[in-house]
DNA sequence: TTGCTCCTCACGTCACGTGAGGTGGC
DNA sequence: TTGCTCCTCACGTCACGTGAGGTGGC
């Protein structure tokens, strides 16, 4: 028999979801993310659809979590020990309750990342000014801090940088 | 003599960059943000200013750069080994170069976050539709996809999670 | 049958975490 | 002088990176 039905090969699972075979090994070994079954010969077949699984565990390590969180956060499905499927509102609340920190983690991230975005044009913007200054770097590296020019302190990324 | 004038003991130095001793020793380490000087006895004196050195390399780790990479972009500062200060030029030049270049990832990294944001609020709003369902969750762990009632596949972040 | 993909160890690395044992500074 | 902060090793951990040596699958 070949590859079952709407199955990858580890390879092709990867490069789908952006990342590698080490990693995914790995996942598995925590018990983040297993194949749905292997071969005679030991390969892994992958799910078509856990390809959202995968892309959503990566995004939530961008996000800044451990895995061994992100374990806990996205553990929703029925345990396949168990017999009898556990009632469908626990799980629609536990899926809810992930979909909820996710969206609450997001948000947080975006706001600072504007705020972020806000202070680089700032110092983009004064970096102008600085090249048209007669005043020189001095020894140290904070030299125009306070702006010997203007009297103000210097954006936060150009002291950071200068 | 005491602390020099403007600067911070680690402890505190680390509190107003939200990180560690730990953390700090090792980006010293590295060549990464050191003291400004050292007292008699051995402690690391840091300058105020750098707090905002700190804080960049903070969120340059959180864009999904390695130590070194960020080593690289944030070179900007006259070497104080070398005699004779560099052209004036070539500083802001650099400067410019690394501020773009956060600006680049920091644009990028927002896009993607909305993007996520927009596909959780998708998969919140058809969970609703779920809670009303007939449907039970099966065995395997893609229950419900292509979904058996619309007959449209599910989010991804309910394939995730279901 | 050939080449490409995959397998399992197992050691290495990056960015710290976490004490142990000792000393500095207002 | 007391307590708090800091110091330097040095081993541990998390999330993989990177071969070595061998086998599976269309």
């Amino acid at each position: 028999m070949g590859t079952p039905d709407d199955c990858l090969r580890i390879g092709d699972f990867a490069r789908l979801g952006g990342t590698n075979l080490r990693t995914l090994r790995y996942y598995e070994q925590l018990g983040l993310l297993s194949p749905m079954t292997r071969s005679e010969g030991g390969f892994r077949y992958y799910r078509r659809a856990d390809v959202a699984r995968l892309r959503m565990i990566r995004d939530l390590q961008a996000l800044g979590l451990e895995l061994a969180q992100i374990g806990e956060l996205i553990d929703t499905r029925p345990d396949p020990d168990s017999d009898g499927s556990p009632p469908r509102a626990q799980i629609t609340a536990r899926v809810r309750k992930a979909l909820l920190e996710r969206k609450r983690l997001i948000d947080a991230h975006i706001e600072h990342l504007e705020a972020e975005r806000r202070n680089v044009g700032e110092a983009l913007h004064k970096l102008l000014e600085c090249e048209r200054c007669e005043h020189s770097p001095g020894r140290a590296n904070n030299f125009c801090q306070p702006c010997s020019k203007t009297g103000n302190s210097l954006p936060n990324d150009l002291s950071a940088l200068y």
